[in-house]
RNA sequence: GUCCCCAUCGUCUAGCCUGGUCCAGGACGACGGCCUUUCACGCCGUUAACAGGGGUUCAAAUCCCCUUGGGGACGCCA
């Protein structure tokens, strides 16, 4: 039955547990022919180091329900259940954009919603396009969302010998050859399959050369030629594809440096990888992995292949739809429970819930509710959910964060930064801020000394009319007078009794008020902003708004 | 070109596996209203979708086939 396998191929379909079991951990030495099982840090007969040693881990524990769905058949009943182990392998060619994320926040959800393991493995096997700084953006960017990785972060680079090793194994073993095919000659191959309206695809001919290792030469995988390689996709379920459609993929190029798919396969068997979910593009890779899982003799995990996100114009999602990479949605004042909660909806579901707290997520992720098609970013809805968590957040927390956006937006020389004071403002700026920016935005003219103050031209000429200055200058000795600056209702009380006194509406004083004060007609609440100012503030405000 | 995948309101999605409870539910947005000292918040309401066509069935968003549309892959990139 499909929903019962993990992996397959055909004619000799899953051939059942017990083999791959047997050849599951733990890992041997990779120095062939030494074939001992590790040591602590080194292997015990070649003296070999182990370039990645996994931390501690408990004994097992057993998952809360099922820790591997669907794939029981790879262990003998009587094994103890798995802790699942999941990664995410980055290619440090750029930042970490929006859709890299996602598949991280999944990965992460997945191990860590089952008590299991989130590992972290940097791929710059290309020398050429990976840098320092892209690995640097990319590790800043987990840390901001709060995606912790177990164990240190395992870089490729620095394990090509165990590549190699692993490499010369499966020559050892038949199931690789030397090929000496130029880049060009392949190309000349694929271009003729293609006029033909065929795969294109590398012939095989040198397959059967029995070629040693040689200058310019590769290693190529001696794939099957008709069968078929099937996996159950925990997001698009059972997938396949002919083998006849696959062709000897390169392991190693001619400089020795071991290829993607080759690299992969051997860190995920070696950290133990035991679900790899991982963007949609790498769908046609899985077959060829499932391969050399197989021609290695190595357990199979489990796939998952989460869609892309599209731009509002439903085309993939890129530079010219804005901001990529998740630091500069930290730019844009986001809060990264506001993006992780947006990422997580987007491309999963539980139920109508919308809002979820990172404790939900991690209570309730499974990848059941993966959904199977591409979905589109959309900005409005972050914006709502940035909303609410700035809502929920604290004023201390939030009046933390508002320096570094003030800086970006200008001068802040002169501002009063004091954190107990700005934790004053937030509470009022809370449930009018969509983003940190906007934030920063409306608390600058709480920040300016009264004499500094911006005034906006048209509020002045529009409220400060001739009569408003009468009356403020008449209502300007009772805030003077007024000790109360704690308690915005008896402020707005004395504001009341005067108006009454009058028999005037609040209506002739509020925006008058509200302009002297803030120089602008948009503001919140006038009596507390009132007390967040203080009544040297207020008054010396007010007073200068009278002789604007 | 070849192979693989996807398809419910403008957007994110529930429902699809186990057909009837769905003239399709929630959320964002948009629009309208209420509240109100401004701006917001909040609250209430309106808008709007099963891509098309064939089957199967008493009954289909749900199962099958085809078409169309979209996407991905086909590297000595990852």
């Amino acid at each position: 039955m499909a929903a019962t396998w993990s992996w397959w191929t055909s004619p000799t379909r899953a051939s059942s547990g017990s083999a791959s079991r047997a050849a599951a951990k733990p890992a041997p030495c990779p120095s062939r022919p030494c074939a001992t099982a590790w040591s602590a840090s080194s292997c015990a007969r070649c003296g070999a180091s182990r370039p990645w040693k996994r931390p501690e881990r408990p004994a097992r524990r057993s998952a809360p329900s099922e820790p591997w769905p669907g794939a029981l058949h790879i262990y003998s009943s009587g094994d103890p259940p798995m802790t699942i182990v999941t990664r995410f392998a980055p290619s440090p060619t750029g930042y970490l954009h929006i859709g890299g994320a996602r598949t991280a926040l999944f990965s992460w959800l997945l191990a860590k919603s089952q008590g299991g393991e989130f590992l972290l493995r940097v791929e710059d096997t290309d020398r050429e396009r990976s840098t320092q700084e892209a690995t640097d953006a990319i590790l800043e960017a987990m840390e901001w969302l709060g995606l912790t990785a177990e164990g240190e972060t395992v870089f490729q680079s620095q394990r090509f010998h165990l590549y190699n090793s692993y490499i010369d194994t499966l020559l050892a073993k038949g199931h690789a050859y030397w090929c000496q095919c130029t880049p060009e000659e392949v190309e000349a191959m694929r271009e003729q399959a293609r006029a033909a309206g065929k795969k294109p695809k590398y012939d095989g001919r040198c397959r059967e050369l029995g070629l040693g290792p040689g200058a310019g030469r590769v290693v190529r995988f001696k794939g099957p030629l008709d069968g078929v390689t099937g996996f159950d996709d925990m997001v698009k379920g059972p997938t396949s594809v002919q083998n006849a459609e696959l062709d000897d993929m390169i392991l190693r190029r001619s400089d020795g440096a071991p290829t993607y798919n080759l690299a992969v396969v051997v860190d995920d068997n070696d950290m133990d990888v035991t679900h790899v979910l991982r963007g949609d593009d790498h769908v046609a890779n899985t077959p060829r992995q499932i391969l050399l899982y197989k021609a290695f003799g190595w357990r199979v995990p489990k796939f998952g292949h989460v869609p892309m996100i599209l731009g509002p114009d439903k085309a993939k999602l890129s530079k010219r739809h804005g901001a990529l990479s998740v630091m500069e949605y930290k730019k844009m004042g986001y809060l990264p429970e506001a993006l992780v909660n947006y990422l997580a909806r987007l491309g999963w579901s539980h139920g109508d819930q919308e809002i979820f707290p990172r404790e939900d997520l991690l209570r309730l992720f499974n990848t059941n509710n993966l959904g199977k098609s591409p979905s589109v970013f959309d900005l409005k809805k972050l914006e709502w959910l940035n909303a609410h968590y700035i809502k929920e957040s604290t004023p201390e927390r939030l009046a933390a964060l508002l320096p570094e956006y003030l800086a970006d937006a200008g001068e802040t020389a002169g501002l009063n930064l004091d954190p107990g004071y700005l934790a004053g403002i937030v509470p009022l700026l809370q449930p009018r801020a969509k983003t940190l920016v906007e934030m920063a935005d409306m608390a600058r003219f709480f920040l300016v000394p009264a004499n500094a103050l911006a005034y906006d031209d048209k509020a002045v000429a529009e409220q400060l009319t001739p009569e408003a200055r009468r009356l403020l200058a008449d209502l300007l000795p009772i805030y003077e007078a007024a000790q109360d600056y704690r308690d915005h209702k008896a402020l707005e009380a004395r504001t009341q009794a005067f108006l009454d006194a009058r028999e005037l509406k609040f209506k002739a004083v509020a925006q008058p008020l509200r302009v002297a004060l803030t120089g602008k007609t948009a503001s919140p609440g006038l009596f507390e902003t009132m007390c967040v100012l203080g009544r040297d503030e207020s008054c010396a405000r007010i007073k200068r708004a009278l002789v604007l």
